[in-house]
DNA sequence: ATTATTATTTAGATTTACCTAAATATTATT
DNA sequence: AATAATATTTAGGTAAATCTAAATAATAAT
């Protein structure tokens, strides 16, 4: 299946969108894609009719297992570029989205599983969303909130999910970034604070709101 | 002044075209675009338009110094792209032209420095064509033929001009590939042949012919 | 210097991905 | 349930980058 640009950019706003939803209105698309209801209408009949999405006149629409494909595969895309652009050249995680926005669209399997194995396979990219692999599986991202008293305390920071910037503000006052080395001292039941120890500073505590926008690793 | 993949891929063959010839031909270009003259005529017009070629009906195609200057931006990226693509990602160079092709359209002079930084600002690439600088500006490439007598007589091999498939299988043959360390034995000046020697290996001589391919630096 | 050949341009269509404005369907409100 | 508000689709149009076929210009051959 050879898809365009502009059919790649809808089925990827397609698969964001459907998260949650059970299908996407002709309107949410239009403006998640900053384009107008007549032309997401336009677009859907042929997506349709290349059986990426399934749609009905005012029934809204939904991926098809092979659109969900080929969904998966511009975001595997989109996310190792990501990873590229921080890791390799040392962009800042807010400024990668763009950029990757065009990288995406270069379609070259051996391209994409070669830049994948020059990042070390990572499973998820620096905005802590997962990376799907070749077969377009990925995993749930690890963060800080879910990690069980059992599980190792030494973490890495991999990821921050950068849905506010008061949340970046924060974690930047507190000296936490990617790569950020901690211990996790304690865990408190009643409210999912969590006590945490960044090198020989003073350990402090960090709430579930912010924990759970942290994605670790063990090491 | 921004330009369509389109436009940059007209720029970027009469660039090519441009070498030695002193003007483009409609069907020239027709032919290097793999498209038909007239679409060429259509282009034109508009290039004139943005003042990136100088053009009158019938009288052949020349770049303006603004278009020249965008098309070593082009030309900047395509070729920074192949270095990455063969260094990093460990991709034959032959072929890493397609892809590089695709990449070479992101427009980001953020990403193309930072990219350049990140590939140790290469001064050729993997065809042994030489990488303008972010001015624009590049050097002649250096060949096994061109160096001098007086000069260094280590050398390592940076890139070969892939333009016949017997050289390549011949260079293979003798052991000659990216990377290759060489010590110049000799030069003969009767036929400019050269003696060279890899590693411990017997040495062996080669024509002008072949050694003004081999695009060398010395170590 | 005509004529033939080749190169180039023009005119008019086509496709993709948009758009606006009007029509129609769906949903919410009274 | 009728009406108002909102969502969606249809109809018809536009710009970019192509194309084919026909017309015209430039060059080569007789």
């Amino acid at each position: 299946m050879n898809l365009s640009v502009s059919e790649e950019n809808y089925i990827k706003s397609i698969y964001k969108l459907e998260e949650g939803q059970d299908s996407v209105t002709t309107n949410a698309l239009a403006y998640e894609l900053d384009t107008k209801p007549a032309s997401v209408t336009d677009m859907a009949k042929k997506l349709k009719e290349k059986k990426l999405i399934a749609y009905e006149k005012y029934q809204g629409i939904n991926l098809t297992p092979e659109g969900r494909k080929a969904a998966l595969q511009i975001v595997r895309r989109h996310r190792l570029w990501e990873c590229f652009l921080v890791e390799k050249l040392a962009f800042s995680w807010e400024e990668v989205h763009e950029l990757a926005e065009e990288l995406e669209h270069v379609r070259s399997e051996k391209l994409t599983n070669r830049l994948s194995e020059f990042l070390g396979n990572p499973a998820i990219d620096p905005h802590g969303d997962p990376i799907p692999d070749a077969q377009g599986k990925m995993g749930k991202p690890r963060t800080l909130t879910s990690l069980h008293k059992s599980q190792a305390k030494r973490l890495e920071v991999m990821a921050v999910s950068d849905k506010s910037a008061a949340l970046l503000e924060f974690l930047t006052a507190k000296g936490i970034r990617l790569g950020t080395q901690l211990d996790v001292i304690e865990r408190y039941a009643f409210d999912n604070s969590i006590e945490i120890k960044i090198r020989n500073q003073p350990a402090f505590t960090i709430s579930e709101q912010v924990s759970k926008n942290i994605m670790v690793k063990a090491i």
